[in-house]
Formats: structure tokens, C-alpha cells, sequence
DNA sequence: TGTTAGCACTCGTTTTGGTTGAGTGCTAAT
DNA sequence: ATTAGCACTCAACCAAAACGAGTGCTAACA
């Protein structure tokens, strides 16, 4: 990336702070007067000028202000991570109950984010993928139907109504327990492959089948179609005129309501490793996905340990504030890694 | 109720028609033309002048055509309401899989349906207030942890990690289980009253904490918060330009996120009893909730037996196909119940 | 050589004013 | 009671004009 030179810095610095705060292409005599260098308009005509043969601002149309390229609102984030990376980020507390079910905690969070930046945000639950099998039981609810209970690490719990023809006898189901909870405790999910299953069947006997939906029911939980995003603050894209005329606000708000496109975004997210802070931000067509190529997307990751990997997102405008929302997010990351955690091994 | 005589209905139920076709004010000269009364536009326009002094349509400025008014909504719907009341609903199959989670099921038919009317929709879980108890049981996962597992009738199961100080014997879990299950057993959750808890927790002893957080896990099962909503296809009002004005819109969409107010409409749902049809057509301000004075809401209740009840709904402008769509409820709710009668006793 | 004042120019936005046409209400004829 | 006819209304459309924010360039200046 070519050089700048302080002076082009600071009036590039200048002109994106303007345009975030007003989001109006924003002229040379503002600049002139704002920015703490005192030149004339004329002046920093010529160099901006400059900078948008550099590629770093636009003129909408002839007779306009500037306003920042996405290479300049790189630009301006890029540096606003340098000067942000050594400061510790302050923490408010921003009183997470620490109820038992993480759905909840999620729920609340993606919700107060929301209401605190007004932007679009979501949030994904930790993926289990990787995550150990903890206890699993079977008990009769009645004559023709079993429940099945499966404990992941993390306290994930998962049930399901397994049903049988014959009723079974107190002691099968016992057997079928120890077994069960013998063979599979401690494992993974990826652990447990063909040779497993097939000796576990094998030990059931005539109850195969009830093994065979057990194992289904452990698959599930960890199946990608399951993965639960929560959102909330959607509409706050309609606070941003250049987001919601009715064709975008549409697609995207449709996008929020599918989470389909969410999905892939946290994909991507989680594959593409976060330097060191562990936040992202992708600026207009750097999104993954096509729907928010007007949008800007910064997003966290938070670990638990064990490899589980949750994500935490937040959709605005690329003039958005950056500032602001890295910090709370940075800020989220610590307090759920917290909260979560916390929540395990209470 | 004035009475209208036949010539003015006839010349209302054209009006209203062609509104619901296009959208747009519906003139003299169209209605002469379509209706089958041979009549000059003169004369119409003179019916017309009556009808807007009953209040049954609404000029919207002074040269323009006419537009039904709310209580020619009324009229209209209910006319269509007393003709369709001898027909069988006649039943497409939707194909609603027979997949073991209600949630699931809900999903998809909401999907489907919003797909199907392009309005937007919604449906609540069948409520278990009034559902009995049908086997509760605690295992012990590690040291400190017990899940609590509750299953009530119609297989909702709902399970509770309980934190304790000092593990538990097998003994004594044996014992718990079996007071829990003996005394709670085949109850209604408000047949659970407090001299019954305080005899539990006499015989529990020491560990009377359990019991309690075991009812609380109860109590949450029926709480009101936990009202699951499921909606689908939101966005479907821009496709309408009355309700698309970002204003509005941005409210709507917000009351579909919420889901607050949703709650609300179905609890005056499911109070109100719905005549013999189950279906209930809100038109403009009769809906209880202010955000949708512009629209129009048609819900039907499904019962599953045993008092659990849910609501389907379809939110939509007023001139909304008040006819596909209210066969397209009586349609749903027959097979819905069949889908989820089906998987409770499968 | 870098900075600045001045000025002509551009071009989107707003304002204005005129035209159009769908639709009405009223009156008089049928 | 119905209808033809006509004057009237008014949102919608469009083009021309006025506006003004902001530019680029040039010439003067330190």
C-alpha cells in the first residue's frame, strides 16, 4: 500500500470521521474548518484530490463532497486497530445473569448488543462440534416409549422420544445404560466411528435399533443445519437511509429471517483465523455474502475451551462506528468467554 | 346493521373485489362495466355516494375512485364467512413430514404457509398449560450435577442441570425419583399446589432444595415468557406499497422480531372464543394491537385435546385474499392436528 | 514551491407552473 | 328511476428555471 504522508492521513482521517457522524458526501471547506491543520479549502481540494486518484475517497457526482471508497474505510479501520491493539479494553460490566441455559444468555446478549450500537446484530451458540460426551440415559416413560438423554461437556442436552414395540424389562435397560455410558463416555462426536457402532450393536443384541437412535440423537446435536443463530435489532437497518431503501432493507432484513446467509458468514468466520484480537471486519463486497455488499460486518470469536468456537456479529452501514463497536465487542468476548465458562464448571 | 338492499351489496362486493385485485381506487365507469347489473356509470355513482355516506367506502381524496373502508372489510369478510360456512374445506396435502419434534413441525408449516400466501405468518406452540405430568426423573451426571429431566403429556420434554454441594447416593436418588414421580405423577401443573409442595419437600428431608428447583423446572415449562412463537416471512409486507412505507414497515417488521405483540394477539385469540369455525378475521384497527392498525389479521386455533392449544396466523394488508387464505387456515389447522395428534401417540 | 483567494463551471436538488386525465357531483333530459 | 352531459377538482406527471454546494483551475502571493 502506497505511502501516504501525514498531512493526506490526517485529512483522509478527517473526512471519514465527518462522513460517519453525518453520512453526507462532505466538502473541502468542512474539513478546512474542522481539522485542526489550518489550511484553506483550496488546499485541501488539491489533496483530496489526490487521495481520490489514490482510490481512497469518491465524488458521487461532480458537484458533491467526498466520501470514503472501501479502500479508504480500510484504510481508516486498518489504523484504528494499530492504535487500538495495545490498549486493554475497558471492561463494563454489562451484567450477564448467570442463568443456567446458554440459550438465554445468548438471547440476551445479541439483544443488548443490539440496543447499545442500534446496529443488526447475531450471534451463533458455540458449535459442540469436537465436544465430549458426558452422560447418556435411557429411561421408559411408558410402555412404548423410551427417552433418550444425552449430556455433552458444556452441559448441552439433548432428548429424544425413541420408540419401541415391546416394552422393555427394568434390567435390559440397565444393561443397555451401563453399556451405553461405558463405551461412549469421554468421546467426541468424530470418536466414535464404524467400529464403535458396530460393537456396540452387536453387545445389544436384539436392541440395535434402539442404539441406532440413540447414536442418531448424538449426530443431531452436533448436525450443521442445527446450528442456532439468534439476531436481534434487525429493523435498526431502517435507521440508515443508505440501507434502507425498500429493495436492499429487504433483502437484508430476509437475510436476518433465513439466517441461511448468516450461517455461511460464520463459516467463513470461523475458518478465515482472526489475527490476534479475534476481530473482523469485512467492508462492503469483503462480506462473504452478496446481500451485504452495502453493509459493513464485524465480527468476534469466542472460545470455551475444548474447541468449542461461537461467533458474535454485528451488521451496519459501512459507516458504521468502528470504534465503538470493536470495543464492545472485544469487551463482549471476554464477559461471554466469562459467563459461558463460568456457567460450565459452576 | 343497516340493511343494504341487493343492488347496493352487489355493487359493494364488486368494489371491494376489484380493490383486492389491484390495489388501486376503484372508479364508476370499471364497476359499470364489470358488474353484471347493466347499469350506466351515472347511476353507480350515485349508489356510490350512498354507500360512502353508510361508511362502507372511503374516497381517498376528491377525484379520486373509492376504497373499502374497514367496515366494508367487515362486511365483506363476513358475507364470505356465512357463503363458505356449509362447504367442506377441501384438503390439499401439504405434506407435513411426520418428523418427532413439534418444533420442527411448526417451522415448516409456518414456512410453508408464508411461502404459499406471500403474507407474512405466524404460529405458536401448542400452550401445555393444563398438561399433565407424566414422568419426571434426576440422574446424576458428575460429582455436583444432577439433570433433571420432565416429561409432560405430548412429550414435551424439558431438562434442568441442578447444582449441588455434596454428591448424592444412589440410594437416595433412587428415593427422590420415586417420591417425585408417585406424588407428581398424572398431575396438571396447576394441581401442584402448595400444600402438596410442602409435603414433598417434608419427605425429601435434606434435600428439599432439589424438589424445589425440580417445580421450578416445572414452573418454567408453562411460564408465559416461554411462549415459543415461530414467524415467517416478514419481509412479505414490502411487498405490499400501503404497508411498505419505511415507517411503517420498520414497526411491523420490529413487532415480528419482538414477538411481543404477537403474544398479545394470541392471547385475545385464544380467549376470545371463535365461533364453530375456529377462524378469526381482524381488519385494521379490531386488532389489539396498535402497530397493525393498517393490516389485516386472520388467526384459526388448533387444539391438540387436553386443552392444548395453539394459534396460526397470517398477517396481511387489508385488501389480503381474505379467501385463499382463510381456506388455507381451516386447511392447516385440520392437518395440523392430525400431523401432531399423530406424533403424540405414534 | 507550497498556499491561498477568486471565479467560472458543473450538476444534483428544489421550486415552480402548466398540463393531463381520471373521476366526481350535479343538472337536465329521457 | 336512469342516464347523458358537463363543469369542476385534484393528484400525478413533466419540463423549465432557480438554487447552491462544491469543485477545478488560474493567478497572485509568501
Amino acid at each position: 500500500m502506497e505511502e501516504l504522508g501525514e498531512r493526506k492521513e490526517k485529512i483522509l482521517n478527517a473526512i471519514i470521521k465527518h462522513y460517519l457522524e453525518t453520512g453526507e458526501p462532505v466538502g473541502s471547506r468542512v474539513i478546512s474548518k474542522i481539522a485542526d491543520l489550518s489550511l484553506s479549502s483550496a488546499t485541501i481540494r488539491n489533496e483530496m484530490a489526490d487521495l481520490e486518484e489514490l482510490g481512497y475517497i469518491i465524488q458521487p457526482h461532480t458537484s458533491a463532497g467526498r466520501v470514503p471508497s472501501d479502500k479508504g474505510y480500510r484504510f481508516y479501520v486498518d489504523h484504528l486497530i494499530e492504535a487500538k491493539n495495545q490498549e486493554v479494553a475497558e471492561i463494563k460490566d454489562l451484567m450477564i445473569e448467570k442463568t443456567e441455559k446458554m440459550e438465554k444468555v445468548l438471547k440476551q446478549v445479541v439483544k443488548i448488543l443490539a440496543n447499545d450500537t442500534q446496529y443488526a446484530t447475531m450471534i451463533s451458540a458455540p458449535s459442540v462440534r469436537g465436544n465430549r460426551l458426558k452422560f447418556v440415559q435411557l429411561s421408559a416413560v411408558d410402555e412404548n416409549q423410551i427417552l433418550s438423554v444425552v449430556v455433552m461437556d458444556g452441559n448441552v442436552v439433548k432428548n429424544k422420544i425413541i420408540h419401541v414395540e415391546d416394552p422393555l424389562d427394568n434390567e435390559t435397560m440397565l444393561k443397555l445404560n451401563m453399556l451405553l455410558n461405558t463405551t461412549l463416555n469421554g468421546l467426541t462426536v468424530s470418536e466414535i466411528n464404524l467400529g464403535l457402532i458396530t460393537k456396540l450393536k452387536e453387545q445389544a443384541g436384539i436392541h440395535e435399533d434402539i442404539i441406532a437412535q440413540v447414536l442418531n440423537t448424538v449426530a443431531e446435536t452436533i448436525s450443521d443445519d442445527d446450528l442456532e443463530i439468534y439476531t436481534s435489532g434487525a429493523t435498526n437497518i431502517f435507521k440508515y437511509p443508505e440501507l434502507s431503501d425498500s429493495q436492499n432493507a429487504s433483502e437484508l432484513i430476509s437475510a436476518f429471517e433465513e439466517k441461511q446467509a448468516l450461517k455461511e458468514f460464520i463459516e467463513e468466520t470461523q475458518s478465515e483465523d482472526g489475527e490476534d484480537t479475534g476481530i473482523q471486519v469485512y467492508i462492503g463486497n469483503e462480506a462473504p455474502v452478496q446481500t451485504m455488499k452495502d453493509c459493513s460486518v464485524v465480527t468476534a470469536t469466542y472460545e470455551l475451551g475444548g474447541g468449542m468456537k461461537g461467533t458474535i456479529g454485528i451488521i451496519g452501514p459501512k459507516r458504521m462506528d468502528y470504534e465503538k463497536v470493536m470495543d464492545n465487542l472485544k469487551n463482549l468476548k471476554s464477559q461471554l468467554d466469562n459467563a459461558l465458562r463460568g456457567d460450565l464448571d459452576k
